[in-house]
DNA sequence: CGAGCGCTTGATTGAGTTCAAAAATCGTGG
DNA sequence: CCACGATTTTTGAACTCAATCAAGCGCTCG
């Protein structure tokens, strides 16, 4: 897994909740491996609206993937949602581990399993209503709801709090 | 670049506009390098309507991201939308190719590109209006409207061709 | 030449936003 | 452990953007 490649490069750090580990508009894109808790990454539009787009739990990797690969200033802030552990990726070091050639399938599939994930999200966007998206959202992820607010949640679906509330209160007439 | 390593696998297919390469539901998916001309991957949701997920001009590969991560049966359709050149890469192919270990940069680079275009898209579905999406689509790709017709451009935007032409209409009163 | 497809335009409708305010929950300090 | 303030969630009204429905125009290609 891609998991076992990153977990011991003993460069673990510990941000308290509400630390922002990423801004935007910096130049070098790091990388994160979440040990333990919870972050989430997002940016914010020029309405000063914040868009999540991902939360990433114990064993995931969290990136601004898009400046890396564009080699652009970062656009993704990334926070911490609880106490966290994390290691964190320099660039350097993840164009170093193409010496380790074994590793080669287990960061073709993570990658693979991520364009995957993201695949979905994007016809989702485009073919489901909020509700259902909601509704699907709760299927993928059914632990996070007890562990981030109902606000974030809206934000990762893409609509407003106020519209997620609506959405909850017309499932709970109709169980 | 990715484009070398399939280039020359003497696989080559050709596809009249209007044929389908690829339909949901089937059991494997197939990866397709496009040496000349357009594809496009798309799905069709429950209420027979088509969105399409992406363009593939030359020297981009498609192929069904999703369900070969997740062992899943295809969702989405591959078709030609001119007269077409491709190499067919089987999915076992993709995984030889690990035994090239010269290429994992290069196929590094390309899932990354690939998932950094992804984020932006997933971004501007949350954030922007339809007619900011339908401007910085014209930015990205300034020479597909010449190649496709408007109403595919509309189903990658994720609305209705009428609605497209609604926001044209609007652009150029005020140009 | 006619049929069908693509694009436009307009009227109507509906899902989700915005704004505002009340109700519920959370967290912190005393 | 309670109380108070802050944050989150709910509710409602007015509004907006895009979808839907319907009709009409222009092309092409069969």
């Amino acid at each position: 897994m891609f998991n076992e490649i990153f977990k011991n490069t003993g460069n673990t750090k510990y941000f308290s909740k509400g630390a922002i580990l990423q801004r935007a508009g910096q130049e070098l894109a790091k990388a994160f491996y979440v040990k333990k808790c919870l972050l989430k990454s997002y940016i914010i539009d020029e309405k000063g609206k914040e868009h999540i787009f991902m939360f990433a739990s114990e064993g995931w990797i969290v990136s601004d993937i898009e400046s890396q690969a564009f080699n652009n200033e970062t656009v993704l802030f990334i926070e911490a949602i609880e106490n966290s552990e994390v290691v964190i990726i320099e660039v350097s070091d993840f164009s170093q581990s193409e010496e380790n050639v074994n590793e080669f399938n287990s960061i073709l599939e993570a990658l693979t399993k991520r364009i995957g994930v993201m695949q979905r999200r994007i016809l989702s966007l485009m073919s489901a209503s909020a509700r259902e998206r909601y509704e699907s959202f709760l299927q993928t992820y059914p632990e996070l709801p007890n562990r981030v607010p109902q606000k974030m949640i809206a934000s990762y679906l893409g609509i407003t709090p106020e519209a997620l509330s609506t959405i909850r209160n017309k499932i709970n007439k109709k169980d």
